[in-house]
DNA sequence: ACTTTACGTCAAGGTAACTTTACACTTTTT
DNA sequence: AAAAAGTGTAAAGTTACCTTGACGTAAAGT
């Protein structure tokens, strides 16, 4: 899962400690998932598209699990 | 937070635990995000809109941070 | 009538997402 | 040069997501 995160947050002049305090998260939690150490909840990443003015799949490209099935 | 999930689910004709058992997670899994008791994964909304064919802006309808139930 | 299929609840337990706090490094500003 | 702003790591704790298993109900197939 790779995500747009670092590009649009800087695109839209957020500091990691200030994005974080709009979307009401940790600043952790905003370097944890722009690191991929792991997703964010659905919650967030639809406050995160929101946020860019744009979609969860234009911020977070997934690749799949494994292999389909 | 509300989801199409049962819709698509019956439009695409499966039953909850073929549902499950396509994605590669529980039974109580699905019946827990259709019931709304809590939001899937991204990466399991990943999956499911990816099963329906559609995007996860189609399948969960995100109303905002403060909803109760 | 009985078995299967489908949907649902409840409960105990594990793991992943998220928190807080603290510290370290680099770059920018004063 | 010192402070401030921005990014990063790590540890320990809480909560949300997900699991397995048991059980109940109702509809549809033999």
């Amino acid at each position: 899962m790779k995500n747009r995160l670092p590009e649009l947050r800087k695109t839209f002049g957020y500091s990691q400690e200030r994005l974080a305090a709009k979307l009401g998260v940790s600043r952790q939690t905003i370097i944890s998932i722009e690191k991929g150490k792991y997703f964010p909840s659905l919650p967030l990443a639809f406050e995160l598209a929101a946020t860019f003015e744009t979609t969860i799949e234009h911020v977070f490209i997934y690749e799949g699990k494994k292999e389909e099935e």
